[in-house]
RNA sequence: GGGGGUGUAGCUCAGUUGGUUAGAGCGCCAGCCUGUCACGCUGGAGGCCGCCGGUUCGAGUCCGGUCACCCUCGCCA
């Protein structure tokens, strides 16, 4: 440990004496962890982020360090100066990098004392996550917080020296900015010189850094948080950060190459793990087919298999009416699970099933003899349950589930049924890292509500080139030059390359149902930029606070995130958001149509 | 906005069919203890059973509502 100032408050860290340290007179500062008070000798664990160390006041300590040594308690704060000594025979502690010494105590100084806390930092015990959040600051004691913060420290840096070494410029941009209607709810920031007017806060900083490359930056590269006022998940939050890239003269794969090659640096330096380069590549229309899904887990099979021209034959209404109305016949096979699930577990699927949004969910099971059983086992006919046996390549034992319906609901369904099996029967090594992309989306999906074209990436995605007819003549076909990052089954990033023309952009702007006018007014400044010697450019961001869960293996994003807020985005610390003044609202000329809570009565749990 | 789960001591939880004074472990306080490391032993304090209402002779337990937290669907270009 460097000094850092001229007070030198400690000589070591709590963490790193060893047997090497024998006999050396030093000062320790940290947390009380733990006291064993046995009247003649007393042990501390003190402990600070680096470790612990057992300090020992013995009889031979000053009659007022004996005094203070015990009075102290958890999670006080103090310093204890003392020798390094070898603790004697059967007393070290292995569990301890230092379990081999302790610090002979000859003084010490109580720097701050502590109320009770609100729960152990030590304990093995892990409180409610209520309870963590409200006290924030002591669960950042714990080792795991600290570690997990540490490893996001470390992934940043390998994130920003990759960067570096390759050129790129890092460069801030705006937080107020402007909103956008399109895409997620903006954050909406009112603006006190121009009453009625608002900023808001970026969802990224996409805009900014195409224009960045328009300038002739060539590289960019940012750590930046976005803000989208959407509701939370267990992998999501209001506020998150992206490590935000754009780059010059370059096609997809030079941009997913500099990003294979960060994978490949992160998954040795974290995990010890070797990446094989090229990463997979799927197109999405795969995905959807073998996986119903856009960021499939890979680290399993289960692969849908299509079963409509198998099923076309059949008089089962259930298949019948979804080909009947443009759908599709479409199934999992899962060996040797028919014995596994009981009638009970199969109605839990279908449950799920239901709830992905099917009407039910046909299960078959293969008996001994190469017979489906099961409750609609008898409405195929001999004929279609052959081919459904054929197409699934089912052996006696096997468990097939089959759903009925459109396209989407089918992928829905056994997106959903595939997931839940892959994990409850084992199917993949938990701590396994598959990293992969996705790749030609299509440009557009119709809008549910709308009925209106949408931007399935965003309106600035370039059309894939072979496609450029098709943006006329079929928008639902032509696919775009975008690239999704997977790992594990979550999209840990994603970019495209972006369009560099004025025309292709005011035709994309006119197929989202953007006029002319509208286009001008709010991306005036881009249209007038690309007509102004745009280069060819594109990017991609990485979800930073993903990327952390995933290489920590962990299930919470509001693990990696020192100050995270709840699902209704409230931070429980601090109790924002809150009420703010009258006076606050006039000066920025805003009045709420809700009237303003009286004291006691807000949902701040600040007190 | 919809579905599901949880809410009992500072923390983690148990609490039977609705029935006497609501329990345990950890923590806290006091005492004892010279080699512990989840120290041990003895004693003690600590409860708006989330909140509001209802049913009942009687509610932690049943019913309705509500709030908070978590998971999830919608949503997240």
């Amino acid at each position: 440990m460097r000094k850092v100032s001229r007070i030198v408050l400690r000589t070591h860290t709590c963490g790193e004496l060893r047997s090497n340290h024998l006999e050396e007179n030093v000062t320790l500062c940290g947390w009380v962890d733990r006291v064993r008070d046995h009247k003649g000798v007393i042990f501390i664990d003190l402990r600070d982020r680096w470790g612990k160390a057992q300090i020992v006041i013995g009889p031979d300590a000053p009659a007022e360090v004996m005094e203070r040594a015990r009075a102290a308690r958890s999670e006080w704060v103090i310093s204890a100066t003392g020798r390094v000594g070898r603790r004697p025979e059967g007393t070290t502690n292995p569990k301890l990098l230092t379990g081999e010494i302790e610090v002979v105590c000859s003084d010490l100084e109580i720097l701050n004392e502590a109320d009770t806390p609100a729960f152990q930092p030590g304990a093995k015990e892990l409180p409610g996550e209520e309870v963590r959040l409200k006290n924030r600051w002591l669960d950042l004691r714990r080792t795991d917080m600290q570690n997990n913060l540490l490893l996001r420290s470390r992934i940043v840096k390998i994130m920003r020296d990759h960067f570096d070494e390759l050129g790129f410029i890092d460069v801030e941009t705006p937080m107020l900015g402007r909103s956008t209607p399109e895409g997620a709810r903006d954050y909406l920031v009112p603006s006190r010189l121009d009453h009625g007017a608002f900023f808001a806060l970026p969802q990224s900083p996409q805009l900014y850094k195409q224009l960045l490359m328009i300038a002739g930056f060539d590289r960019y590269v940012q750590v930046a948080k976005c803000f989208r006022d959407e509701d939370l998940r267990a992998d999501r939050q209001p506020e998150f950060t992206q490590l935000d890239v754009e780059m010059s003269f370059v096609d997809a794969n030079d941009v997913t190459s500099v990003i294979e090659d960060l994978v490949v640096k992160t998954a040795k330096k974290i995990l010890d793990v070797d990446i094989s380069l090229p990463l997979p590549q799927l197109t999405w229309a795969e995905c959807m087919d073998r996986y119903g899904h856009d960021a499939p887990d890979l680290r399993f099979g289960l692969e849908i298999i299509d079963l409509t021209e198998d099923t076309k034959e059949s008089d089962f209404r259930v298949f019948k009416s979804a080909v009947e109305s443009g759908g599709k016949v479409r199934g999992i096979l899962v060996s040797g699970a028919a014995e596994k699930f009981s009638r009970k577990d199969l109605d839990v699927l279908t449950a799920m099933a239901v709830d992905a949004g099917a009407k039910g969910l046909v299960w078959l099971k293969l008996d001994a003899a190469g017979l489906w059983t099961g409750p609609v086992a008898k409405n195929l006919g001999s004929v279609v349950a052959e081919n459904i046996r054929t197409a699934l390549d089912a052996k006696p034992g096997d468990l097939a589930l089959i759903s009925a319906d459109s396209f989407d609901v089918t992928c829905k369904t056994l997106h959903t049924l595939r997931k839940h099996l892959g994990k409850k029967l084992n199917m993949y090594d938990q701590s396994s890292m598959h990293v992969s992309w996705v790749v030609d989306f299509p440009m557009f999906a119709r809008d549910e509500e709308s009925g209106n074209w949408a931007a399935m990436h965003h309106p600035f995605t370039a059309p894939h080139p072979e496609d450029l007819e098709k943006l006329t003549s079929n928008p639902a076909e032509c696919r775009a030059v975008a690239y999704d990052l997977v790992i594990n089954g979550s999209e840990a990033g994603g970019g495209t390359i972006r369009i560099h023309d004025r025309a292709t952009q005011q035709k994309v702007f006119e197929l989202l149902g953007i006029s002319h006018d509208h286009a001008q007014e709010r991306f005036g400044f881009l249209l007038d930029a690309l007509s102004s010697g745009a280069p060819p450019h594109g990017g991609i961001a990485l979800g930073i606070d993903r990327w952390v869960m995933l290489f920590g293996q962990l299930d919470s994003i509001r693990d990696v995130i020192a100050f995270p807020k709840t699902q209704r985005a409230s931070d429980l610390m601090t109790g924002a958001p809150g009420q703010v003044d009258t006076k606050q609202l006039a000066e920025l000329g805003v009045r709420t149509i809700i009237p303003p809570k009286a004291a006691g009565e807000t949902n701040s749990n600040v007190k």
